[in-house]
DNA sequence: TTTAGGTCCGTAGCCAAGTACGGAGTCAAG
DNA sequence: CTTGACTCCGTACTTGGCTACGGACCTAAA
């Protein structure tokens, strides 16, 4: 029934989304995972919406977006009017193309610097240093 | 003489790095910057090459690598043996290159939201979010 | 029905990267 | 030779993002 990835306890969940307990309730806390509905008694039940909203939270962070700005992001998912949706969008892509500056400048500037290391192999070597001074001082 | 860039005291280098005073202090007790001599008393002196250090530091942190990484970058700066060197920047590149693939498909995803939310003017809206969840979760 | 293992909840602790503070020393201009 | 700005140094506090702990409760399988 494929349905192993629904009603989740707060255990598989975690282990499904790859972060521990202790960080869904703290990110219920936070506000960034609603506290879900309680079916039967008082253990509560996750589905596969929750362990996608938290990958997507772990991923954000990879990126440099902060807890806050990422719930900031999820709320565009939770009802935020267009208008201010495409706001905050735009916002954040700027945020990222210049991520994407900044990182485009590193990879360019350590690739440079790998190749000319490796075709220095046997002298005394390394370019890779004032390179780092004078180039990467984004 | 073009010297004004030399034989700063903490308070002009911070300035000229554009952090504060403490932050070069934390740095020093980090071992990410040499305590320099101190060629008059007790009062220390700084020049252009530590202001390029600082900045570097600055520029690789909004890279998202950790002071401790950052000393490793530097410490090729410092001494290290060519191949060592080499063998770290290889890692940082691949670092590198892995946070811009994740960084690449949050701008496309980001840009194409952001363009079907303007082609929707006046209708419901929102395509922004099933979008963030299906797609984004790198 | 017991019981092991999971859940709930609050509170406390941890690490990174600073920031703030306070008392003592220094130094250059007046 | 004093005064006001700056420096030195240590220690303490802060913020963000978790992680750990402990006692009470629930629940599924033996």
């Amino acid at each position: 029934m494929g349905n192993d990835t629904e009603n989740l306890t707060i255990g598989a969940f975690a282990k499904g989304a790859g972060v521990n307990v202790e960080t869904i309730r703290f990110y219920q806390r936070r506000g960034l995972l609603a506290e879900p509905e309680r079916p039967s008694g008082s253990i509560r039940r996750y589905g596969g919406a929750d362990v996608a909203r938290v990958k997507f939270v772990k991923s954000a962070q990879r990126l440099g977006f902060t807890l806050d700005e990422i719930a900031e992001l999820l709320q565009l998912d939770d009802g935020a009017h267009c208008g201010e949706a495409a706001r905050l969008a735009v916002q954040r892509l700027a945020d990222v193309r210049a991520r994407l500056a900044d990182l485009r400048q590193m990879e360019r500037v350590l690739s440079k610097l790998v190749h000319e290391c490796a075709a220095h192999r046997g002298r005394v070597c390394c370019p890779l240093i004032d390179a780092l001074h004078s180039e990467v001082t984004v």
